[in-house]
Parts: structure tokens; sequence; C-alpha cells
DNA sequence: CTACATGCAAATGCTTTGCAACCTA
DNA sequence: TAGGTTGCAAAGCATTTGCATGTAG
């Protein structure tokens, strides 16, 4: 546990924005100013490897780090990328429908849900 | 409608196996072996653009396509990237849960199973 | 004829990795 | 002190873009 990963982890559990590796990057640069990218995208891996934290696979090109590791869904902003939590209870039957009709083996499901977040839904109603 | 992007839409047609833009570039240049891949990645872009076909953003870190523009869910292979069509219908009352419970305003949703394709489940079992 | 599309190559953006120095347990 | 970890920089991979040329309508 270096000084490096702990502050890592204290900004996520500070932030509830989903930050991408970037920005945790920037966050911690404020506490200690010599950390490198590559040091935190290693220890994000790490930490979302051993179930601290969680990497959100979801739309758009980057990735996302939550400091919740357990099963939520989450709701994405198409306009800017702003990600928050969906307020809705993870549903646990669903993997069930799938026995049998599929050919796979199946380890579970990820659903996003995609809207405009209040910010991005005033502007498209400007326009 | 250039031979190009004539092209690109047969082979999507002739491939249930959502390919990914360099795995469409390979089929493309099966009969002309002078595309691009710019306009490989152009002609995706504009044709998921204008919904006669569909851009998958799905986990992992690659796009993949697929000629069939309706919405369906799919189902992705963790190990190798394999990807098919999840056999259960779209969830229509889905997004009604979120109404009045998040701030955004909701456009859609994405569901994507995870799991093992029959290949990659054979090799774990004899792991 | 004119606007759009192409091929090529360079550029971009995010992420990963090699390596020598450094630190933690 | 032994092994993991760091900072730095270069490399990697998927995708996008600028530009001169070519082609469809």
């Amino acid at each position: 546990m270096t000084p490096q990963r702990k502050t890592i982890l204290e900004v996520l559990h500070q932030d509830n924005a989903h930050p991408s590796a970037d920005e945790v990057y920037a966050l911690v640069r404020e506490r200690l100013p010599n950390v490198s990218l590559g040091t935190i995208y290693r220890n994000l891996e790490l930490l979302s490897g051993s179930g601290e934290i969680q990497k959100l696979e979801i739309g758009g090109t980057i990735k996302r780090y939550d400091w919740n590791p357990k099963k939520h869904y989450h709701i994405r902003c198409t306009r800017c990328g702003r990600v928050d939590d969906a307020p809705i209870a993870p549903l646990k039957q669903l993997e069930n429908e799938l026995y049998g009709a599929t050919i796979y083996t199946i380890i579970g499901h990820t659903l996003e849900f995609v809207g405009l977040c209040p910010a991005c839904s005033k502007q498209a109603d400007s326009v």
C-alpha cells in the first residue's frame, strides 16, 4: 500500500462522478504532484482486479472508475459523458431467461441507460 | 452509393458475427483490394448515422457493427470477444422505472450479457 | 460540372509497457 | 534486502482527419 495507491482510493471515495483515469490523475496530482499517469492506470487496474473498486465498461471511448465495487447500473449523458448511478435495483432474474436459449456460459450482464443530464437537457431545449 | 459503400453493406449482411471495423476491412478487401481503412470507418459511421446499420457500443476496446439496425441485445465472450445476439426480447418497460427517479432525460438503454462462448468454455474446463 | 467520396498517410486519444531507480514491508 | 512500485518516456492500438485526386450523379 503505497501513498500513491492510498491517495487514488481516497480521491475515488470523495468523488461520486465516476471519474476517468485522466480525472483521477488530476485529482491525485493535487496532493502528489509527481505521480505519473502510468501509476494511475496500473493502480486502477490492480484495484479493480482485486475487487476494491469497479472499472466501468460503458459506452463511449474511455473507461471510468467507480469506488463502489457492488453491481449496480448507470446512466450516461450522450452529450457530455457524465455518468451517474441509475436508481434501479439489479435484475437478478434476467440471466435465467437465457439459460438453455444461448450457447454461451453466462457470467453476468451490464445494463446502461443513456440520456441527457440536466445541463445538457437545458441546452438541447434552447437549440 | 459508391461501390465501396455497397460492398460494405453486402459483407455486413453476409456476416452474422458482428465484425469490427478491421474485420469489415478485411472482408471488403477481398473484393476491392484497394479500399482504405479510412473509407471503411467513414462509411460505417455514415451508415450507422443514417440508421441502415447499427454501431455496437459494447464492452471491450473495439466497436463492432451489426447489419440489423433494430434494437436487440447481445452477449459477448469475455475471453475471445465473440459477439452474438442474445435471444431475449427488448425490455420495453425498463425505462419507465426510471422516470421521476433520475434527473436525466432518458433516451434509451443497452443491455449486454457477458459469458464464455462454447469454444472458450471448453478451454476453461480443461484448465 | 460540382459536390461528395476515396486512398494514403499522418495525427489523435486513450491506454499499456520497458526500464532503471526507489521504496516498503 | 528482496520484490513490488514508481516516474518517465516510448510504444501500441483503434479510430479520425487533412489533403490531393478521383468519381458519381
